[in-house]
DNA sequence: CATAGTATCGTAAACGTTTACGGAGCGCGT
DNA sequence: ACGCGCTCCGTAAACGTTTACGATACTATG
């Protein structure tokens, strides 16, 4: 042994064990609530760890046992979405939480550079070893990510469902079922002329949606015109610009269904300008991602649900799956669609007289 | 044995070395672009390491170097906050991310979950060296958690001024300078009786900005008067409530001062229901966060910034302070008062006729 | 040829934890 | 006395890196 007695290098489970004339071994096991150590030392320990202030390190912890006890979110923090997302992400944050704390763990947002391939950025973070599972979000409708996690065994779920090879845990909104109902309602008024805005079809919601409203149509027996499509950013600008191009059809719909209740604002504008008044003229429909367009008159009819629950049951669904915690939480089912529920207001509450 | 094509799951710097038969502390030398290494040797140990994917395991390397090339952004995402800030954080993540991506530093953010004392929070992310510096938000007025990170030496900006002890470097928006223009301007359209709607002044902002409110009053030679001054909750509900308490002086304002531009969304709303019309019968002056309420009309007369920017301008003050970065970011100030820029509307572009 | 200098590389010691293992003390039954 | 089972604790070996230090081979110089 050739190192000589330096003083205190000021942190570590050394200086605690010093400090207390027990071993570090023990000061460990105390700290960690292992079996075999005497009552007595572990008050001991624990008292002074916290007077000391003593928190393991980290690294040296993981490096060790191979957990961090951190949970990543991973968010592509891209300009479009960041400007039309509203508070998204911290609300499916909030849910997450409440369920992690409970076991101790705690969760971190890891968003991707703009300017960064969200795939390489992943692999960074996952090769790191910085977190123990991952939440996915903003799911591509064929996503490597989901391999990339798969090879490398590494827990996850993700937020929002995707085609992608493998056979992995999800939770997503049941857009499938908006678009369903949204046409159901609105055939019961009497239209038969829907116009439709989702996303581009790559967005896996975008896809969904559009394929629910299809679907929906060959149901009631209604042609589906690819006229009726319109494919847009879903901000307020995008309702604009639906509320525009449907103007410009020459045999134009009665009833549109939006995908984000922001987009209503747009589109309730662009229609006002040409004099027409929604609820009375044009029917609108859409999802409500956040209660921002309260204010709209009239009032717009639309589908919610709580975000926040969406995170708690996508914190269940991963948590089900990694083996330290999968006996708490036993289910069957490792992919949820997540009901929205109808908030009915006057913007599509007149009946259509059949005409033509 | 330098070969065997198949690409098996790489366990570390060891089996890299092994597999290009050269020493782990080679490799180790080559992967990090320290000098003493042929360059041919690192040519091969890169393509090696790119081909089977190797990253370096962040516990061993932090471990060891004490440091882990990730910056911390500490959240509190409270109910209300989630509420109303709309993207403010995602927005502001997108400006120090463009800063930190030069420097190969990744941002993560912390976000402290509802239940627990962010003091606490805080602290158990520190010890666990977890983050090489932090971006602390949501000051308070008097904030421990500074302390706490001056102690633990952990370099830091603070999105935020505040009063705490440590001259900390930090930046801010400029609510002072907001207060004092908004009540120049509407002093100048005849106004003087002029109210203004603010947090508490517990959050510093919530002071602040009530205070250059009240020296500009005392520069303009108007009194003070406490009934002006509404502490509302910054939401489109606090709005409403702050038009609703207005109502109901009987010697009401002319004028009126929100900090959110969301807030007018409600006070417009409260207003209009009194059949007083904004723009006409009073006038309204906010700061606005996110382009959310153009739909308003009359269109609202606000301060608005780049928060984008504000983001940058952060990061570099962060950097500033920490003796591996600052030699690139020379700065004599260390504090920043974010400028905001008028952006005239309709809501109070009237000349108030003097009456009494 | 001897020596010094230089370029390149291997060796091993850290970094702070956790944990497998074994040992000391003790009580108790044979 | 002996063995056995407990309970508690200390020792030391990992975990994956980086890096100080020394070793080796080669080059240039005398």
């Amino acid at each position: 042994m050739a190192h000589g007695g330096k003083t205190r290098p000021m942190k570590g489970i050394r200086q605690l064990a010093e400090h207390l004339d027990i071993s570090i071994g023990t000061v460990s096991r105390a700290l960690n609530g292992k079996p075999d150590v005497n009552e007595e030392t572990r008050k001991r320990v624990l008292a002074a760890a916290e007077q000391l202030g003593y928190v393991a390190n980290q690294s040296g912890r993981s490096l060790r046992q191979g957990t961090t006890n951190v949970i990543g979110l991973m968010i592509q923090s891209s300009r479009e979405t960041v400007e039309n997302s509203d508070n998204f992400f911290l609300t499916v944050t909030g849910g997450l939480q409440s369920v992690f704390s409970r076991h101790k763990l705690d969760l971190i947002m890891l968003p991707c550079p703009h300017d960064e391939d969200p795939y390489e950025y992943l692999k960074r973070m996952v090769a790191r070893r910085i977190v123990d599972a991952l939440i996915i979000s903003e799911t591509q409708r064929v996503d490597k990510r989901f391999d990339l996690l798969a090879k490398a065994k590494i827990p996850f779920a993700a937020l929002g469902r995707s085609l992608s090879g493998t056979q992995h845990p999800w939770a997503d909104l049941d857009f499938d079922g908006v678009a369903n109902a949204a046409v159901d309602r609105l055939v019961a008024h009497g239209h038969r002329r829907i116009a439709v805005s989702a996303p581009s079809s790559d967005i896996n919601l975008g896809f969904i949606f559009v394929d629910g409203y299809r679907r929906a149509l060959e149901r009631h027996g209604i042609d589906y015109d690819p006229a009726l499509v319109i494919r847009a950013k879903s901000s307020e600008q995008g309702g604009y610009q639906v509320a525009d191009e449907l103007l410009r059809l020459e045999n134009g719909p009665t009833a549109v269904i939006l995908i984000y209740e922001l987009m209503a604002i747009g589109f309730y504008r662009r229609v006002m300008e040409a004099g027409i008044i929604p609820g009375r003229d044009i029917a609108v429909v859409s999802f409500r991602e956040a209660p921002r367009a309260k204010f709209l008159q009239p009032a717009l009819t639309c589908f919610r649900t709580s975000v926040h629950d969406l995170g708690v049951e996508l914190a269940e669904i991963l948590l089900s799956s990694m083996p330290a915690y999968s006996h708490e939480y036993p289910r069957k089912a490792r992919q949820t669609v997540w009901p929205l529920e109808l908030i009915p207001g006057e913007s599509d509450a007149f009946q259509l007289t059949v005409k033509k």
